[in-house]
DNA sequence: TTTCCCAAAGTGAACGTTCATTCACTTGGG
DNA sequence: CCCAAGTGAATGAACGTTCACTTTGGGAAA
């Protein structure tokens, strides 16, 4: 194994330093941090940071994919499980929970106006949103019985929708450190609907 | 009039000066636009720059209030219309369109990322929010016939969903250049329950 | 009318700092 | 002994900010 093992573990080393720089990069944003800054979190030089990320937007793009491996396991979870649907909403409704939110929030809204400004890293961020309406869709066909591609005609809005609220939700301003609790109410009230939106098309083509 | 002139005349340059900046500040961001870029933008020296924008932050400020007042002029419109209702529900349809959303997204996902980053932009922003969500309540209050206080109570998160899906129209990831319609025909179709739930509080309340 | 004056508007070179990026070098495990 | 991992000083460009200076225009004095 003269190959496969170095990869790896490279694989591995850049995991741990995504892990130690993130608060510097949700603290300072894109261009606000330093590769100096970045360097140091990572305890490390700058030569060698160098080894790892070429650039900044290497960086967002690890980033991005790194989401991208969370999101699917998630979503293995979630199509494994009993009831897909039901599972659905409780996966969002801890994603979309205050502590999360604010968790999340400030490298959301970073990672999504770089993207609106870098065609670069909007096509990766484009290409992941693109993932995870497949998966949404796959849960979707997966409750209603419902074959896949009539799903998608009807229902990749309604992946967007649920998207958009949960996005809002991680972005939204806080007062006091924490979105309200009533406010998230109300977008996971909006979430149920489209899933039993999604749900009723189900029964009625099975009835 | 020794005082009003030169201060209104100081204030409408300030209002030239962000014309020609913000484009500059959508496409490079709020770190990544140098204040010699500001400059060469608004066509002066930095020097006289400095006299206008003491620091960046105030720039963004700035801009904030701006889209604030030109918000409080649509909401004069709307209070004043014939049917309050239905003018909020045309000029959210108008907003959350394709053209208006590829034109002020990047910017709004600037102006969101930096506010959840520097606390003090943060509270700007949070003051903006509040104040829509005054105009929105007073929106509910006037179609409905309930008083205030009762609205608020009960429809303050409605307000704050409907503004979450609004920016989350202006800021979803864009395909080819523009958000696609299907999704923004699904938003507003969202919008328009939230507001029919409203509005039917209102029927209750009367009969 | 002409002259003069001064405050506001505008200039851009200069300063010290920080940045991204490179590279000759050292370290350590196999 | 070799190669990957790691170092950090060095470099030149670009940055924010300042400041001594010039230009402009609208009255007051002559």
């Amino acid at each position: 194994m003269p190959e496969t093992l170095p990869v790896l573990a490279a694989d591995r080393r850049s995991a741990e330093i995504l892990d130690s720089i993130w608060r510097i990069f949700a603290a300072k944003g894109f261009d606000g941090a330093s590769m100096q800054d970045l360097a140091r979190a990572a305890d490390m030089s700058v030569g060698n940071f160098y080894r790892y990320f070429p650039s900044k937007a290497a960086i967002i793009d690890a980033m991005i994919n790194r989401d991208l491996d969370e999101i699917e396991q998630n979503f293995a979870v979630i199509i494994d499980s009993a009831d897909p649907m039901a599972t659905l909403r409780d996966t969002i409704a801890h994603r979309i929970s205050t502590e999360v939110c604010a968790a999340e929030g400030p490298m959301m809204a970073e990672i999504t106006a770089v993207a609106l400004r870098k065609p670069e890293i909007g096509a990766v961020m484009l290409r992941m949103e693109q993932v995870v309406t497949q998966y949404l869709l796959s849960v979707f066909a997966l409750a209603t019985g419902l074959p896949l591609a009539e799903v998608t005609r009807r229902f990749t809005a309604h992946a967007g929708l649920m998207m958009i609220l949960i996005k809002g939700c991680a972005m939204s301003p806080r007062k006091g450190g924490a979105t309200e609790s009533d406010l998230v109410a109300v977008v996971l009230r909006t979430i149920d609907g489209v899933l039993a939106e999604v749900s009723a098309a189900g029964l009625k083509g099975k009835s």
